[in-house]
RNA sequence: GGCGCCGUGGCCAAGUGGCUAAGGCAUCGGAUUGCAAAUCCGACAUCGGCGGUUCGAAUCCGCCCGGCGCCUCCA
């Protein structure tokens, strides 16, 4: 074995294939591959299928802040049983199939904000590698033909079992139809012989595919080496996938072919419809149960639609990544009630500094997000979160621990704001600094998580320019009769928007309004036209010219009529 | 049957030998606000049960109860 380089100072990752954590080496100084085994393009993505692409998007953004140079792979396999069987079922090619699942696939990853993969090698494009590395076994004694396929005899590697912890005598095999090719029941196919209409390669056993399993260790080999960091996937892959890829690449090459084995838990669908105030066991579960498109599990871009893609990075963020998640579009929305948080405190910021905390230059490496804390109380705290959250992420890359210090974080800075009265007081600069230094920590350690890294996308209400107009004119009509201390008025309009979807907030720099969503316009209209009719009958005709005058410069056009008054645009 | 995981406040979830058991969501008080919202402060668990090891355990060991995964395609 290779001597490894020096340990990291702090950090650990849990090894499947030695059940504990270790101190964290890397084959060559400064440098990691990782190997992350991505989708069976067959189908559409679920939401499992996302878990180890976020978590290990986050150790690559960690590893890189730690100063390592990253080489991450994830794979495509385009050539399988199921691939042919639903290209069959549907008319068209495997490649269409393919094509088709890989534009989803890439669409659910850019969505979730996964934009660390540096190589995505495909099976069928690395057909020579796959096929040299079974000619390699089967030189070396350690596979067979056998009519047209090409099987590894497990019974020759001694090692086989290591990772999934289990004996040869202890495996069924395959079994089924091919079995009576086999030498020994736990042995695997390398090479498929093709029927006739079957996709197939040339190779010397005659025109075939690959196996499952092969093409892993083929990739991984052409872009990482024959010995790599650390090989990712769910903790369903652990056998047999993983311990074939071992088997194989092992038995080629006589090496170690993973210092480090990291699985990731899996997702449980639970459908917790009733979670508030306990047993929702009113509904029999039933489809509770492991996430598996053969059970029917999809339609991850719909949930993209209605949840966002950052929701559901955070929302799988705020656990280790080895635990096994229950997962229900509650507990998402819960996720993001806690996100608001932080966008609250970006706005805020805006407001104290006058700059977009998006704005701010953040530190790209943890050298350079130190901390010199100096005589503020404030920085000494900061600085102290943020080791708390280093801290974590050494350890075994917790990122639920992480998460944790990053609330404490904001609320320290909205205290410090509320303490100083940083909105209010004429901003001594003495004062404003360490905010700021402390939110670009709030952003440094966020970078690693991959989230908070630009404005949250607005949705609906505050993008339509008119809506903001209108909400404009209703805003400073409440805020006039806020001056009048008229406030039934102004609690009537704000009471008439509720219902709306809109929030107002009144700082010191004059109301603010979130919020909204299609119907929004309307309703505000509506409201507006009331509050006219209400001035009228009040003989108030300032105030209901001021709505018809304001509206028109929008656009809107008000038409009394016997039945009530209506509006049109344009 | 074999291998393995888990059980921490109403819900989610960090913590795996020793400061007052993180944090989020929810709830209840308080400060603040004309009223709100937001923000801040505070309240809310002794860690499934029993027994053992230890000066000391949620954390180690044993048994029990209760969930779950893999052993077949699966992230």
């Amino acid at each position: 074995m290779t001597a490894l380089s020096p340990a990291h100072p702090s950090l650990q990752i849990y090894n499947t294939l030695t059940k504990r954590k270790e101190p964290f080496q890397t084959v060559e100084p400064g440098k990691v591959g990782i190997y992350l085994c991505g989708p069976t393009v067959y189908d559409k993505a679920h939401i499992g299928h996302m878990v180890g692409p976020v978590i290990f998007d986050c150790i690559k953004r960690y590893l890189v802040y730690c100063g390592y140079e990253v080489t991450w792979v994830v794979n495509i396999t385009d050539v399988d049983d199921k691939l042919i069987a639903k290209a069959y079922e549907r008319g068209i090619s495997m490649l269409e199939v393919a094509e088709e699942n890989i534009a989803d696939y890439n669409g659910n990853l850019a969505a979730l904000g996964v934009d660390q993969i540096d190589h995505f090698p495909r099976a069928t494009e690395c057909m020579d590698e796959i096929i040299a590395i079974i000619e390699s076994l089967v030189e070396q004694g350690f596979a067979y033909e056998s009519e047209g396929d090409v099987y590894f005899d497990v019974g020759k590697d001694a090692g086989y079992g290591k990772l999934s912890n289990r004996t040869v005598d202890a495996m069924q095999g395959e079994g089924g139809g091919t079995a009576s090719r086999k030498r020994g029941l736990a042995d695997f196919a390398l090479w498929k012989s093709a029927k006739p209409e079957e996709p197939s390669w040339d190779s010397v056993w005659g025109k075939g595919r690959p196996g499952w399993h092969i093409e892993c260790s083929a990739m991984s080999k052409k872009l990482l080496g024959e010995t790599f960091d650390i090989h990712g996937g769910g903790l369903d892959l652990v056998f047999p996938h993983h311990e074939n890829e071992i088997a194989q690449s092992e038995c080629c090459h006589r090496k170690p072919m993973v210092t480090y084995w990291a699985h990731n838990g899996l997702l449980r669908a639970s459908n917790a419809t009733g979670k508030v105030g306990g047993r929702g066991e009113l509904e029999e579960p039933g489809e509770g149960g492991k996430m598996s498109r053969s059970k029917g599990a999809g339609g991850l871009a719909d949930l993209i639609a209605s949840q966002g893609g950052e929701r559901i990075r955070f929302f799988l963020l705020r656990t280790h990544y080895r635990s096994t998640v229950l997962f229900n579009e509650p507990a998402i929305e819960e996720a993001g009630v806690g996100m608001e948080t932080y966008y609250r405190f970006f706005k805020r910021f805006e407001r104290v500094t006058g700059q977009s905390i998006f704005d701010l230059e953040v530190p790209k490496t943890r050298a350079a997000g130190e901390i010199d804390a100096g005589p503020s109380g404030l920085l000494a705290e900061v600085s102290e979160l943020r080791n708390k959250f280093l801290a974590a992420m050494d350890d075994d890359f917790n990122t639920g621990g992480a998460v944790g210090e990053l609330f404490e974080l904001v609320r320290k800075l909205n205290k410090y704001c509320d303490d100083h009265e940083l909105e209010t007081e004429s901003k001594q600069s003495g004062k404003v600094e360490p905010f700021v230094r402390g939110a670009t920590t709030l952003r440094e350690l966020a970078s690693i998580l991959g989230v908070f890294s630009k404005p949250q996308a607005e949705g609906g209400g505050s993008s339509d320019a008119l809506l903001g107009q209108v909400m404009q004119l209703v805003i400073d009509l409440r805020t006039e009769a806020r001056a009048n201390k008229n406030f039934a008025t102004a609690d009537a309009i704000r009471d008439g928007i509720e219902p709306l979807g809109i929030v107002l907030e009144d700082r010191t720099g004059g109301t603010e309004w979130s919020g909204g969503n299609d119907e929004t316009l309307n309703g505000i209209m509506q409201l507006l036209i009331e509050l006219r009719q209400t001035a009228r009958a009040n003989k108030d005709f300032a105030t209901s010219d001021t709505i018809r005058d304001r509206l028109a410069d929008s656009g809107v056009t008000l038409e009394d009529r016997p039945s009530g008054t209506e509006w049109s645009q344009g």
